[in-house]
DNA sequence: CCGCAACTGCACCACAGGTACAGTACCTGT
DNA sequence: ACAGGTACTGTACCTGTGGTGCAGTTGCGG
């Protein structure tokens, strides 16, 4: 812990997450990424045992900052309302908010690009980005729940289907914004989902 | 005209397309197309200039082979109802039935495999995606303008989101069913954007 | 001055993408 | 019957680079 953490391997993820994003894994050689961080080829393997070592480092490390996105925006939200829709609203709100700040649009999302490559994987990896999948319908419908408690819902829905429907909105909406090259296309799904929302539990 | 249509390039670009979804472009091997399809390479290279061309060809059939089935549902669906609301939400159940009908699940969008390879690919291909995701904006604006003439929408929201919003659940939807492992994770997606549109619309 | 973390340098191989061509089997129009 | 096109096969060859192993080095904390 005295160690300020190693920042070459940090160096090395964050060129590495970039380059996945954008050309796939395979194509995303190991000579351009030490190239760009400026270490050696064994440099790069003594920090990563192989190439899908890095995958799943890239992974796990995109989860977690992921999380503590989520974290803080509920928290912040939690702040400003103590009603569960109030504040799940307001959630809803800055995400979609935090998501329109970034420069260049969201650069993309590795659970997305992982599984576009899942047979690349072994089954650790691909059980990793279920778990992630299946974290953030917990955390949703977490919230959801506690909504559904207060309030009735105008129509009859699956709570676990309201919560995937995030991530679906989530990971469609960077592809539909990658794709058009028309970065206010997420955040603007973000609000419909939050929209949505709205119209099942809000009685006004 | 009277030649059946060369099979052995449709092989290729079936095999082409099971593989780029489950591994990624750069990981699928031409080598390993012919050993599946039973041609040489150079076999291969009479139909395809260069792996790129393949990329191509791959992302034109599927668009083209996803603009048949919507047609189909859409035409079905107006067989059924003249009213342009009823007639969406009937495609809509369709739409979801259809996903839930394949035997695997969907096997992946090759507009999202391309979009996290854009890198990889020219200008022109970047652009055949762009437009294949305007064209689904276009098409379900269109329904849904028609719904706006004769329904007054629960809440204000803009078409072109409402539109967009099918994409976006759409590919979000199967990046859910393909991480979790779970088929009917897609149409149950599509049937939760199906109650959102009733929702804004139908004044029942 | 020991020992560990964090590297560098070098050698190596398999294999993918791509090129170049010559040859062949079959079908079609004239 | 034969000219010519389509749809290939076979062979040879070249380049780049991904992935790996391993021996050696540097610098810093204790």
């Amino acid at each position: 812990m005295t160690k300020p953490t190693p920042q070459t391997r940090e160096q090395i993820l964050e060129a590495a997450q970039a380059a996945v994003l954008t050309k796939g894994f395979s194509a995303t050689s190991i000579d351009e990424l030490i190239a760009e961080v400026g270490i050696s080829k064994s440099g790069f393997f003594y920090h990563f045992r192989d190439k899908t070592n890095l995958a799943r480092a890239l992974l796990e490390r995109y989860i977690e900052q992921d999380d503590m996105v989520f974290d803080r925006v509920f928290a912040e939200a939690d702040e400003l309302s103590e009603d569960p829709l109030h504040s799940f609203l307001i959630a809803l709100k800055l995400l979609a908010k935090v998501f329109e700040d970034l420069p260049n649009g969201h650069p993309g999302c590795i659970v997305a690009s992982v599984c576009y490559h899942e047979q690349l994987f072994d089954q650790e990896v691909r059980s990793i980005n279920a778990k992630a999948v299946l974290s953030w319908r917990a955390r949703f419908r977490g919230r959801i729940d506690k909504i559904a408690e207060r309030y009735e819902p105008r129509i009859s829905v699956d709570l676990d289907d309201l919560a995937d429907m995030f991530s679906a909105i989530g990971d469609g909406g960077i592809i539909l914004s990658k794709v058009v090259g028309d970065r206010s296309l997420l955040p603007k799904q973000l609000l419909l989902y939050r929209d949505f929302i709205r119209l099942v539990f809000d009685p006004a």
